[in-house]
DNA sequence: GTCAATCCTACCAACGGGGTCGGAGAAGAT
DNA sequence: ATCTTCTCCGACCCCGTTGGTAGGATTGAC
C-alpha cells in the first residue's frame, strides 16, 4: 500500500472544505458525518494540514476549518507530504529534516552502484509528478459529479 | 513505503542473475553472500519469481537459478507484480484473481464520485508506467558501474 | 456560564512485514 | 550407496506501524 488512511482521510477532508466556500468555517464534526469518518482520528489528521498551513482554524462555537488558498493552487504533492511525510519507495529513502535524501546502503560497497536505486528513483519521480500535476480543484470537480462512467476511464491516468 | 523488501531483494536477485550469463545456474547461497541477504528469506522470494516464470531452477549439487529470458526483455512491472502483487495506492485497490479492480466504497454513496479515486488512479498509473519502462538490462548496466556521479542525476528520472 | 468547537497527549488492539527453523526431495561427487 | 549440495515447503515468531479510542484542557459565541 502506497498511502495510509491519513492521506485518504486528509484528502477527503480537503475536498469537503473545497466544496464549501472559504467564507464560513466547517466543523470537523460535519465533515466526519458527511464522509463517515471517525472524528477523533480526523482531529489528528487535520493537525498535520494546519501545521503545513493548508488549512486555518477558528476555535470555539461555530468554529471549524477553512482552506488558506484557492483549491486550484493546492497541489497534491504538498498535501501528501504534509500528511504522510515524503513518499518513499523503500526504507533507504529518508527525509531527515525536510531534505529528502537516499541513504543507499549498497552504494559504496565495492565500486558498484546500487542495483535498485535507478528503479526506485524513477518510481518516486513518477509518483511525485502525478501528485504535483493534480490540484484540489480537480478533485473537488471530480467528486461532485456522477459515479465514474466508462467514457471517463481514458482520461483518468492522463495526469493533468 | 511503496515497496517491501520482497521487491528489493527480488530485484537484487534478478540483477545478480543477469550479471552472470544464462548458461550456468547461480546458487542462492552465492547470491545471498554477494548481496548480504538472508538465505532462508531469499528462498521464499525466488519462489515467487519462479512461479511467474521469470527464473528457472536446477536442483541438486551445482544447481541454482537462471533467467528464462534476455534481461532486455524483462520489464519491471511484471517483476514487481510477481513479487508484491499489484501495486495498490490504497486498500480499496484489490487484485482479486489477477484482475485488478477498484472496490470503491464511496462511489455509490449519494450520486457523488469518490473524492480520492482520481488521485490514486493517476498515481498508480505513474508507477506502472515507470516500472514498465525500466528493463532488467538497464538495472544490470546501472549496477555494474561506479557509484552515482553528479552528472547522472539528470537522467535518473527520465524513465526510458 | 454553558455549549460547541478546537487542541493535545496517552493509550491500545490488530495486522503485516521481515525473518528463522526444520525438514523433505533431487541430483551430482566420491 | 551415501554424502553433500542444492532447491523446495510449511510453520512459526518478533516487532513496528497503523488505525482508532479515551479523556481531558482551552477557546469563544450565545
Ligand atoms: S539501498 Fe536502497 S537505493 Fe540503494
Ligand atoms: S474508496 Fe478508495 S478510490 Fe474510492
Amino acid at each position: 500500500m502506497i498511502f495510509t488512511t491519513k492521506a485518504e482521510y486528509g484528502v477527503r477532508l480537503l475536498v469537503e472544505l473545497g466544496r464549501h466556500g472559504a467564507e464560513q468555517p466547517v466543523s470537523l464534526k460535519a465533515i466526519a458525518a458527511a464522509e463517515g469518518l471517525p472524528l477523533a482520528y480526523l482531529e489528528r489528521i487535520v493537525a498535520l494540514l494546519k501545521k503545513a498551513e493548508l488549512v486555518e482554524s477558528t476555535r470555539g462555537a461555530h468554529g471549524g476549518y477553512r482552506l488558506t488558498r484557492d483549491p486550484a493552487d493546492v497541489h497534491m504533492d504538498e498535501v501528501i507530504i504534509a500528511l504522510e511525510g515524503a513518499v518513499a519507495p523503500m526504507t533507504c529513502f529518508v527525509d531527515d529534516t525536510d531534505s529528502p535524501r537516499v541513504l543507499c546502503s549498497h552504494e559504496a560497497d565495492s565500486g558498484q552502484g546500487c542495483a535498485t536505486k535507478l528503479l526506485w528513483m524513477r518510481v518516486q519521480g513518477g509518483v511525485m509528478e502525478k501528485l504535483s500535476q493534480t490540484t484540489l480543484a480537480e478533485l473537488v470537480a471530480f467528486a461532485s459529479r456522477e459515479p465514474i462512467t466508462r467514457h471517463d476511464r481514458e482520461t483518468l491516468t492522463s495526469g493533468g
